[in-house]
DNA sequence: CTGAAAGCGCTTACAG
DNA sequence: CTGAAAGCGCTTACAG
């Protein structure tokens, strides 16, 4: 192998017991400006080739010959070279950077839709900038200079909601973009969610179904949760039944909350015989609650949850609850957005979906049969 | 304000309908290479100053003329002018990000350090960039090139146990670098975190002193959790309590885990009068299981969890655990590190902080008395 | 399959 | 207080 063209200078092998120590490298520190780490010309001058070399067995491996590959990747290892992806961001305006934006990770259902994210971007080389906007619209703009400065090559949003600017400037930045969490009748650009007003919906049918008739609701006051408690209130209404008693709560919801919130509920609405969450934890804190005051759950009243979060079937009585694919959701996204982003032709037409959800019907909305059907 | 030098073209006003439309840009599109977004040549340009001013306009804006600086900032709004960090983190050597590496962020405990770090950063402009390492101290090396390429200005690790490649790699990268979550006694740079084999031992001693003595263990195999528990152990064979049973779980701990292992450490070891968990899922999960087996919380069984999740005020009994303040050590994380990115001198000597913990009793350890001391 | 030149969009380091 | 020049470390777009 050819030997170092530059001079050799500096860096002197400051930890002699640390086993292998990468070669010294040629990088000749001239400039006031040099940051002291490997660069492509620094392996490519000791691997006796051109700069462009080194960068296409990086990034096209196929095109190198499979002797320069070799004498290229052991420079590589022996100066430890770490490609600096600003440099190469700037000069490709690829950045290999997702932004996602979640309200917060404090919420296993976000905690998981990131979480899927995160690792299936990261399978295709890509990166997850984390913001986090609280439940605050407005914070989201806030995030927005701070995301678009990165030039990232995909953005993924929690919900469709946005402020106007939000909009205008995200569609004018023509950076691949993927609204999750939520159906919308206008996305920006592709889509990966479920439609509340459905859940709503299909959460009145189902407990109607089983009987119920004075319903009570505990929810959170945001705008999702707005959305399916409009949909359950809607179909309510078309069997006749109004005047739902509401406690709204505030996020992030918590068992504490629920707790609480049914205490005031029930003083309010005493009667009741099925208490409707948007969320498990919620539904969890409204059955404790009944549990402790001497009310029977399921048999005096039924609780329902959202999210179907781990501990949903393992409460005593199980909590029946809506389930959200959360992983399949961020998988879906981060494919969407890899697609769109490594193809130069115009990718799959498909860029909406809905993931859809399920009831799942346990013991916390099944009365015991009382009247005998032996 | 003076008018544009460069030829105007391009840039069709092409969403008449939405309100303010942004200064067309002065953006000749000569090069085949450029990019659509303003530029600061092309703020320079509309304002009739250099790009240089643009650039102090932006980042040391006391060092302009408040007229100049009035010009400029209107340009910088005409145009829509967003900054493209990955050229000024090049240029100057700081990219403004911070690399976040947790097992996961579906664990409330490791969100909220998240959260809090986010958070805290932001106010002083750096953006988090996650790092997801699975429980598995091989992944954490994997991710370590995807972080370094970014030439993050920070780095923010979760836990102490590394790799000895780890360690020698991110040593000589010499960027800032925080552990979090436990304490070591030979810290890479920085350290924010506890002892978990002290925690261990208080709980032991806050248990015997209670009077319990017969210990059983519900506990996740990972890292952290095998230093309290070596802690506890410890404490027990000092006060000649020895053979204490263990179920061991895998991570991540829910519920349904705490529930199944307490019934497989009941078949092994029917007589215990208090178990302990390493984290509040599982406890929960043993205190549900007893109760559905009969068995009285805490009459008959003591349990006690960690964490302090906000569940564990709430259930019924309420729930003893080991509070840790994960807000507390992502702020003083993120303090650290801009303090030591910010200053150019020596910054502040103290890098090590233990937060402490503790440990705080509820009902589950709180046995009803049975000798009336009246 | 390989390389010389130019440029990505900023900021540093001077100089005035 | 302001600016011209050079450079950060890559990759594009050619050319051979």
């Amino acid at each position: 192998m050819k030997q170092a063209k530059k001079a050799i200078e500096g860096n002197p092998p400051s930890e002699e017991g640390s086993g292998k120590t990468p070669a010294a490298l040629p990088h000749a520190r001239s400039s006031p400006r040099a940051t002291g780490s490997a660069t492509v010309a620094d392996v490519a001058s000791i691997a006796g080739v051109s700069a462009m070399t080194v960068s296409r067995v990086l990034n096209n491996p196929e095109r190198v010959s499979p002797r320069t590959l070799a004498v290229v990747k052991g420079a590589i290892e022996r100066t430890g070279y770490v490609p600096n992806l600003l440099a190469g961001g700037l000069a490709s305006r690829r950045s290999r950077l997702v932004a996602v934006v979640v309200p917060t990770i404090a919420n296993s259902m976000f905690a998981q839709v990131t979480q899927a994210l995160t690792d299936e971007l990261g399978k295709s080389g890509y990166q997850v900038m984390l913001g986090l906007s609280g439940y605050d619209v407005s914070r989201e703009q806030e995030l927005l200079d701070a995301i678009l400065s990165r030039r990232p090559d995909g953005i993924v949003l929690t919900g469709t909601v946005h402020t106007d600017t939000t909009r205008t400037r995200l569609l004018k930045s023509g950076i691949p973009l993927v609204e999750t969490w939520d159906m919308s009748p206008s996305p920006m650009d592709m889509l990966v969610g479920f439609s509340h007003e459905q859940v709503g919906e299909a959460v009145a049918e189902y407990l109607l179904g089983k009987g119920y008739r004075r319903f009570g609701l505990v929810f959170a006051n945001d705008q999702r949760g707005d959305v399916r408690r409009s949909g359950l209130l809607a179909a309510l209404a078309r069997h006749g039944i109004s005047d739902v008693p509401l406690e709204s709560v505030p996020v992030p919801t918590t068992m504490g909350l629920g707790k609480r919130h049914f205490a005031k509920l029930l003083e309010r609405a005493p009667g009741l015989d099925v208490v409707v969450c948007s969320s498990d934890p919620l539904a969890q804190g409204v059955v404790v609650e009944a549990q402790e005051r001497g009310i029977a759950v399921p048999d005096q009243l039924a609780v329902m949850g959202f999210g179907d979060y781990d501990f949903a079937a393992e409460l005593s009585p199980t909590l029946s609850s809506v389930s959200i694919d959360g992983k399949a959701i961020g998988i879906r996204a981060a494919r969407f957005l890899v697609a769109r982003i490594e193809k130069t032709e115009s990718a799959g037409s498909e860029t909406v979906v809905d993931v859809g959800f399920s009831i799942i019907e346990r013991r916390s909305t099944s009365k015991s049969k009382s009247k005998s059907t032996t």
